[in-house]
DNA sequence: TTCAAACCAGACTGTTTAGGTCTGGTTTAA
DNA sequence: TTAAACCAGACCTAAACAGTCTGGTTTGAA
């Protein structure tokens, strides 16, 4: 079950986001705050917020009453940026990551293909940032209209 | 390196079905040639084929002179079919996969996501079928806008 | 100044998946 | 009756996944 499934690890990365988004960007949110509301495993979390850190994303503050909070506007952060933080760049096929080369070629007819996947998903993510989710508390039936134009 | 990203052997599947797509249908294909053409390990592909067996999207002959030959035509075989021969349902997270439960609701935001990526990915599987890569051998540069209506 | 609440860093672990291989069948044309 | 081919499933190794553990370092406050 579940071909080209994300991994929990990115779940959990954009879960924390998105719950940061919501709050006073002044404020520091400690781990178990965030562990917490999102139902994720503390010490999990904390090695995933790290990769954000790095990432620019997110900062922290040390000492008591530390804790994490968004390092630009959450309409600056977009699903990609999130994902790339933790898994770097997205390709959908071995042939779409290492410098366009496919050991197959040149008869490898389904290179369009993946191109087009490769291209859709990438929108998505790169369009979608933490502020498109701020307002819409629950959208599990709508099919996500909203969010995207016309490819 | 490649979140989200299709596993060898759906490659494989791909690449078999394909070669048969360029066969005529009349002829059984064996193993060893479809191995040998694709660069895939004989007896991986072998188990692989199965799955696409069982899936009526192959049909093969045995003893000698056998082989393998697609069981319906390229134009009603999609990738999508060849996907789900091998790993089921496609779900690009697991609250897309079993019957649209998400333990977080009723509060993820992430759904209409989810659901956008794999609305887009599933349509082009499913819209693409061998026959549309049997012609143009090679297009490793064009982006594919011929083989995508507008979503 | 010392305590403790918080973050930081990386080693470690158990389970599953990926990507194959191996062994031993069964079928069937020559 | 042989051998070329497919069939079926057990087996294997390495990596990835999903966490956990141990032991730091920083820093606000008593």
């Amino acid at each position: 079950m579940g071909v080209m499934q994300i991994p929990r690890r990115v779940d959990y990365a954009l879960r924390a986001a998105i719950y940061l988004s919501h709050q006073d960007p002044e404020r520091s949110c400690s781990l178990a705050e965030i562990a917490r509301h999102q139902g994720v495993p503390r010490k999990f979390l904390e090695k995933i917020i790290q990769n954000l850190i790095r990432g620019g994303l997110v900062k922290s503050k040390r000492g008591p009453d530390g804790g994490y909070a968004l390092a630009r506007s959450p309409g600056e952060i977009s699903f990609q940026n999130v994902i790339e933080a933790l898994e770097g760049p997205i390709a959908v096929n071995v042939c779409m990551s290492q410098h366009l080369s496919c050991d197959h070629l040149p008869r490898c007819t389904m290179l369009g293909v993946w191109n087009e996947i490769q291209r859709k998903v990438v929108d998505v993510f790169a369009r979608t940032t933490l502020a498109d989710l701020q307002r819409s508390p629950c959208q599990a039936l709508a099919s996500s209209s909203s969010l995207s134009s016309a490819a």
